[in-house]
DNA sequence: CTACATGCAAATAATTTGCATTAGC
DNA sequence: GCTAATGCAAATTATTTGCATGTAG
């Protein structure tokens, strides 16, 4: 599982896997969906094993360089992460009115882009769609 | 064209044209792809008629209410921004090595999230899809 | 035991805001 | 003239960093 990867991330380094790192671990993964660093922050400081601000924000750096989680920042003030382990990928709908996120995936869309990446002799990796509107109980709401 | 746009949306709302606005909008016009406020700034202080980094923030984000201008987000330290008006839809490609952005537009791409959006019942007003990876110079550098 | 990690508080950086002054309409 | 905009500097917010001390390997 994933403390397995990040352990082996860490002895790769040379780096060492503290107490801190695995409560930022943990609490992320104990995590359903999207979060922010103060989230995770103020999580953990009611959790058994705390870590500071410093700690949450340097392990969390490294756990995009291993790849275990992802950002895809799109808070209007700082970032929004998502943890990309045992959580298949997906893409989102963000409602402009209420906020509420819509996850989704569609296979066609994986494989268009494919096509379009062969078409550009580009080698993708990772991509993020979002897509911006009206949610279903909006558009009710607001006629 | 746009400075027309911009007057009719200030109105609406009983704001003011001020030169210092229209500096801000000439300036972003007469860029070609994506910029920063920063950069913003720097080539309005160089300008004819200059404007401070608060005005040029507070135009940035009219602008962005107004539908002219689009932030794109996506740079690790603050916001990119570009001008949709009379640059038509398309999405983006970046090389994780290089930096470069790669801007392409794909019929069947926008048709298939119309067909999702449908099926969602979400009524999508816009989207951004970003696709990171390997651009083809750095794919043969690399090897 | 040694190098790397932690916590803290101070430093950076991006953006916003309060306020006195200026300028569209 | 009235109301909103400007510039400035101070305030906020998010994140990083230096340093003395603690600790995993």
């Amino acid at each position: 599982m994933e403390s397995k990867i990040f352990r082996d991330f860490l002895i790769q380094r040379g780096l060492k896997l503290t107490k801190e790192r695995m409560a930022v671990l943990n609490q992320i993964f104990s995590i359903h969906g999207h979060f922010e660093p103060e989230h995770l922050y103020l999580n953990i400081r009611n959790s058994e094993i705390k870590a500071s601000r410093a700690s949450v924000y340097r392990t969390l750096n490294l756990l995009v360089e291993s790849g275990l989680v992802e950002r895809i920042s799109r808070s209007d003030k700082g970032n929004v992460y998502e943890h990309t382990y045992g959580h298949s990928h997906h893409d989102h709908m963000i409602c402009t009115t209420c906020g509420v996120v819509i996850e989704f995936f569609s296979e066609s869309l994986e494989e268009l882009q494919k096509m379009i990446c062969t078409e550009y002799h580009f080698a993708g990796t990772t991509h993020t769609l979002e897509i911006r509107g009206k949610c279903r109980t909006c558009q009710k709401r607001k006629k």
